[in-house]
DNA sequence: CGAATAGTGTCTGTAAGACACTATGTT
DNA sequence: AACATAGTGTCTTACAGACACTATTCG
């Protein structure tokens, strides 16, 4: 007799050798005109003193996905939920951990700065670096090629959806959408274009209140509960 | 003194648990006017007898990624390597495998019917079921949804790239390409659209041949060698 | 020649790019 | 009032949709 049920009984994960399993978070904000990436001053070895990214083991016992990983990790370095979270990729090999052979599944956020500055700013060991920067930090493992991967999905995003928003405060005007949008595909775009879009999304009211940022008062818009980002069917700066 | 030398002696990685990896793949084909996925049936525990997404465990003495995984899984069960392989996504979580908590990465992969049909015939535990059969089967574990995220990835990229020329044999014609990408979205596209979109892609090069797939012969066309995918700015059928 | 598929010409429709214009608030 | 930023009107451009047209091959 061998059923499913006797198999399970003698099973024993430990027999086999398993790869290093790591969850790593590429979290993105933008502050001061600048795009910037949250980085965490590794306190242990391997590549104690180096700089990488918030993440680190599963915990099989709370969380219920690689996701709960992340957002628990996150939340640890800054305080808050990240407006935005979704799966990037997975990184694997031989040679990128000297551990052994590992994998990391990543993930890619997005936070408005003012949301978590006054928890980063009590914990030192957690920095927003803007990205023209990350070259001032020596990076751990082959983060700097998930960051990059990260920055390339956050530029076609951008192209094709109004994700910047999930980098703004809760209410915001046009112009910092476009601001925003801007300092992530580092060039300038047509306002007329990005409000065209914002309409025709469906995905934000008006608060009612405005605000000056500049000179005249601008009106602040919020983000309809409970609805998904809208895609769009053409590109932005399709040169 | 405790260097990350010291550290790397005294690690073991065997005191940690670690979750349950594996690598699946979605393959499809074209087949007879009908999108086809490879299903393999298991022979083993857990979920003896269901059908299952072709792929397992990471052999991590010669694989050096889980890309290197997924295609060594891939040419075991057809034969051949497929001509596209993208990475999906990752699932995980306690329950997905009733062995504990797992983690699988899966790949997205295409290949031409006729290019594998030789091998997999010989085989008797994969076979190629159309997507609108796959009902018929029992599927093991979470397949089913990674099958609806593959599918959901193919249509997408169908609409903004030639992808589907990937289900196609070396040399193929403008109306292959056409029913390909029809059989893919399921529903008809314009030809004029799809050539004015296969010239603008530089992606192919005439053999200067040409066949007789209905009553006027066509010309037929390849890839050209070290060309990459062409992004599209628009998508096809915007409605 | 007619039938069927291969392939082209060209008009329409839609949404982005460009940019001038008007509106509103601050000094 | 001057000015700077908010926001609109509207023309142009790029490319997909529609569909009629011509071309080729076979019976």
């Amino acid at each position: 007799m061998n059923t499913e049920a006797d198999y399970l009984n003698q099973y024993d994960a430990s027999r086999f050798p398993s790869p290093l399993v790591t969850v790593d978070s590429v979290l993105f904000t933008l502050h001061q005109q600048a795009l910037c990436i949250l980085v965490v001053e590794r306190a242990n070895h391997p590549q104690k003193g180096y700089w990488g990214l918030p993440g680190g083991f599963i915990d099989m016992a709370r969380d219920d996905s690689t996701r709960a990983t992340a957002m628990r990790k996150l939340t640890e370095k800054t305080g808050v939920s990240p407006s935005w979270l979704e799966q990037l990729d997975t990184f694997s090999g031989p040679d990128r951990d000297p551990r052994g052979w590992s994998l990391t599944v990543t993930w890619f956020a997005l936070i408005a700065w003012a949301d978590c500055e006054p928890h980063i700013a009590s914990v030192s060991d957690a920095r927003w670096v803007p990205i023209a920067r990350l070259a001032d930090y020596s990076l751990a493992f082959d983060h700097q090629k998930i960051i990059t991967a990260a920055l390339h999905r956050l530029r076609q995003k951008t192209m094709y959806s109004l994700l910047p928003v999930y980098c703004l405060p809760e209410t915001f005007t046009h112009g910092q959408l476009q601001e925003a949008t801007e300092v992530i595909l580092g060039q300038s775009i047509q306002r007329k274009s990005l409000i065209r879009r914002f309409e025709a999304s469906g995905m934000f009211e008006e608060t009612g209140e405005s605000m000056a940022t500049g000179t005249r008062k601008a009106r602040l818009w919020r983000r309809k509960p409970g609805v998904d980002i809208h895609l769009f069917s053409r590109n932005l700066l399709t040169d």
